[in-house]
DNA sequence: TTGAAAGCGGTACCAG
DNA sequence: CTGGTACCGCTTTCAA
């Protein structure tokens, strides 16, 4: 296959009898060019079919209108519907996105990390992994003066922008819709204790059984290590099964209570009516399972579309390290799971 | 923020009182260069942090090691696992992965073809849109010397390596296994009738029907413009009520799938008991839904990962144009919902 | 085994 | 308003 060679500015400039210059002022309309020569210009690189040799571009301005986008895990409703929101965003600003997973290995987060720094990506939109704790892999690529923007899972100490859910209040409005619909003995199943997202969200379960007068059971705590369906599972079932079992379970994730349902329902106890359950993200499938589960919806699309914004901001204005917060209010969506009542 | 100033070769040359080149070519360890230098320069690198500006590389290489990906949808089990097997293959050959997604509009398609090509990537794996008859926008790319690869919907007469799976034989697998059940009355709710993957289950199912001695009827075959849930709910309706009721139901995907199965739930029709229903894409869903659904898998991971290995081969060959097809056999997977018998 | 130098294709500064 | 030119950082050819 003969790479057909492209035309090139030089090109151009040849066989219109101008210099180089001239010619790559009037393609870009510069001020102080007659309007003249930048039509002459333009319509021969029209018909001609000019493209401008990307790579020249990005290593003269030393830009490259790309950013990277590392996640723990892709196929997950969640964070596919970040990536969904952060895509359509950096479109409108003529950027594209480099995706990299790291299965919640820190390992891999490194290494995706070092791969986007040589890929010269303009900035980064991350949420680091479970086993991420401290930043200083992270630190490297603002030590280069590129941009980084944190979402969902944030290493505080760090200083870049982050855009987060409100797991606090997500948490306390879910529980308290238990206990609106008549649940008084709420367990909850969290996740790792270290990340913070889990800690929020008992902190809002706290919060919620404390507002209400109703007193919390160290045995109704649990902490997943995978959040996975057969945690979610195992954990429903040593619940249900213990001297004083639980009417309502909140779920650190939606895949959780997916395994606590899948419990409850072979040990044929009624949902809702015997035991309560609400999930955390509202994943797709929580309209098809049945009974339908509540859940609450961390606005995950919006959420990459306003990360995304804060990242070419922060390209645009040249700001590396700045901290700031951009917490996003999650929803609370009742379907079948927590209705009790009626 | 100050960028700090990389260091580059030239920094390092002067620095060891060497030439550029010879730095180049010492941290290139090219033959011809005498150990001592080699490790001289290398050493001084690794100390100092040396890397490479990839912009610069890349302009001079003329290759990005950076290849696109086009999806229909990002936010959809199938295609986010087949991205996640495509990164995996492309970061065992250092190379990172654009994602654009079309939301099956040609407008889009054509648009993120061209930020692709404009950002210089080595190649390009690509899913086309419901929308995309014919392959012109899609020949710019192989135009310009670089090579397509084509997965899942693919357009049959451009000429590009091409992984799909083989829905005759899935959608025959499905059926054969309905009737294997004792279900004899099976309709089937396709896709668009101009798409290829469409096309092919259908002809599987009629296929498994003719094989059997069961005939076909017209009235049981309908068509999605969707392919949504909704779609799935309105059309199971429709042939539950008609005048002679089918007694399973093979959807083209998982998603009409679950509108069919909530559907028959709320028209209290028992699955698989009266009526036995099978999906295809084997989506994470069907092992939550109760009961959970028969579907056909894929091997999605798989595909990305096939088709990013023909893709990485295409580049280091260059070659462009060649037409190859690998076929994925996919997998039935039997749950309950189509069970009848034991 | 090494050095000097010519670009790759643009951009932007300085003169005119 | 336009042209000439230096240069971005690296690879590679040619000479020594």
């Amino acid at each position: 296959m003969p790479d057909r060679k492209r035309l090139t500015l030089k090109d151009i400039a040849k066989e219109l009898g101008i210099s180089v210059s001239t010619a790559s002022r009037a393609l870009n309309s510069y001020a102080g060019i007659s309007d003249e020569t930048i039509k002459l210009v333009k319509e021969f690189a029209e018909k001609h079919n000019y493209v401008p040799n990307t790579m020249a571009v990005n290593f003269r301005k030393n830009k490259t209108m790309t950013v990277g986008m590392i996640v723990p895990e892709l196929v997950h409703y969640f964070f596919s519907s970040v990536i969904s929101g952060a895509i359509s965003t950096a479109k409108k600003h003529n950027y594209s996105i480099l995706v990299s997973q790291t299965d919640e290995k820190l390992k891999n987060e490194v290494f995706a990390i070092r791969t986007m720094l040589s890929s010269s990506v303009d900035g980064l939109l991350i949420s680091v992994s479970n086993e991420t704790i401290n930043g200083e892999y992270l630190q490297e690529i603002l030590d280069e003066g590129r941009p980084v923007v944190q979402f969902d899972k944030v290493l505080d100490e760090m200083n870049t922008p982050k855009v987060i859910v409100d797991d606090f209040q997500g948490a306390y409005d879910g529980v308290r819709h238990l206990i609106q619909e008549g649940y008084s003995k709420i367990a909850h199943i969290n996740g790792l204790q270290h990340v913070k997202n889990s800690q929020e969200r008992l902190r809002g379960y706290q919060k919620a059984l404390l507002d209400h007068g109703i007193e919390e059971s160290e045995s109704w705590v649990l902490h997943c290590q995978q959040i996975s369906e057969d945690e979610g599972f195992a954990f429903a079932k040593e619940l249900m099964t213990s001297e004083n079992p639980p009417d309502a379970i909140f779920c650190i994730t939606d895949l959780v209570a997916m395994g606590v349902m899948k419990y409850l329902k072979q040990a044929k106890i009624k949902i809702p009516k015997e035991v309560g359950v609400i999930g955390f993200s509202n994943w797709d499938m929580a309209n098809f399972v049945s009974p339908s589960l509540s859940s609450i919806d961390q606005y995950a699309y919006q959420m990459g579309e306003k990360a995304m914004e804060l990242l070419v901001e922060a390209i645009k204005n040249n700001e590396v390290g700045k901290n700031q917060i951009h917490e996003i209010i999650p929803r609370l969506v009742v379907r079948e799971s927590s209705k009790r009542l009626s």
